[in-house]
DNA sequence: AGCGAGAACGGACTATAGTCCGGTTCATGG
DNA sequence: CCATGAACCGGACTATAGTCCGTTCTCGCT
């Protein structure tokens, strides 16, 4: 399957459920800023959208399926530079040179969101590895780093390095810059044929 | 702080708490076995262990942390082989070949385990990076892996690569082999200085 | 042995995620 | 403009994790 097709179609809809579906997301963005994603119920955010809990789930699956569709447009920013955007990130440059920059980018979005990132894959057992993104970002990463003797499992071995649970129980530790620093390293000797 | 005492130490109890524990302990341990984890809820596991929920919970806290305590005996097993082990496993080899070793003895116990593992890193968020066997584990990679140029992230990236949750979700697609093969790969280039 | 302090017990209670289905609304074709 | 069925709505309902607190049991001390 060619990578573009691993984006998610837009669907048709009713005007109702539009409606509504707007109404869900502004209610939710507003209040996951003022108290924090993990302070908040879905009971509230139905109630504050003035929407049922059943139109709430219905609509959006789980706390997880939410907080994606709130990252959805960003996310989807991304994944077009990767796709066509100028180089490093863009198609033009070397393989390695890419994911170094991908990696720099993933991480800019990841910790303007890690609250939201982390509920997004964490709410349901599995979660992160089902949803189409994890899949496209895999991919992506796994055709970059072709000098690896398996480049399908070093992509899951970086992209592990930038789960959501993970980076946020890190980053107090190390601070952005150093990981920043070694996830670059990461990446740049997971596309190596390493020495013996 | 050195890394003996990074292990728990053994409290003190009174015998009817040390009854309960131990009912608790089989009764768990048998309703895992036969119907999975997941499937087993806390009520199920304190009406079998012939104790109420309140002494289940404020034993071990939550779901995650009665898991551990079933882990418990193995995992120390696995610490006391690294900590006074024959080599390359326990000191005595290069670091190098130590972290190797290591990998692939976490493995071995991880594989064994997948399940209870998972729910006793996945229950409560964050939880993984708070226990006293995950800094027993970061410690001791970090000390091996004294020729990447931060020993502390190398070590955290290694970790990352061998949660259960990411082990469990990729196994499917990668199979053990090279599951292993990866890893042994991630953790030997991790403790070099890279090129460039 | 008897006793008192404090640790441990247990089950009723709360909070929250997620399900279900009878009633309502929308869009399309006549 | 209206009939019609598909899609959607909403809130009562269920299941489960985790808390609380009055009661009971241990164990060291006299």
């Amino acid at each position: 399957m060619p990578l573009e097709l691993l984006r998610t179609p837009p669907p048709k809809e009713r005007a109702d459920a539009a409606r509504n579906r707007a109404a869900v997301l502004d209610a939710a963005a507003r209040l996951f800023a003022e108290r924090g994603v993990e302070a908040v119920t879905m009971d509230q955010v139905a109630t504050a959208a003035g929407v049922g809990k059943g139109t709430l789930f219905r609509r959006f699956g789980d706390k997880a399926g939410l907080a994606a569709a709130l990252l959805d447009a960003r996310e989807r920013v991304l994944q077009q530079a990767v796709l066509e955007g100028p180089p490093p990130l863009g198609p033009g440059a070397p393989n390695a040179e890419r994911a170094v920059a991908f990696v720099d980018a993933y991480l800019d979005y990841l910790l303007e969101h890690v609250a939201l990132v982390r509920m997004s894959e964490t709410a349901a057992p599995g979660a992160r590895y089902r949803i189409g993104a994890y899949r496209f970002w895999h991919r992506h990463l796994a055709i970059l780093l072709d000098g690896s003797p398996d480049p399908e499992h070093a992509s899951h071995a970086v992209l592990a390095a930038l789960a959501a649970e993970h980076v946020a129980s890190i980053l107090p530790d190390v601070g952005e810059e150093r990981l920043r620093a070694g996830v670059r390293r990461l990446v740049a000797s997971a596309g190596t044929a390493d020495p013996a």
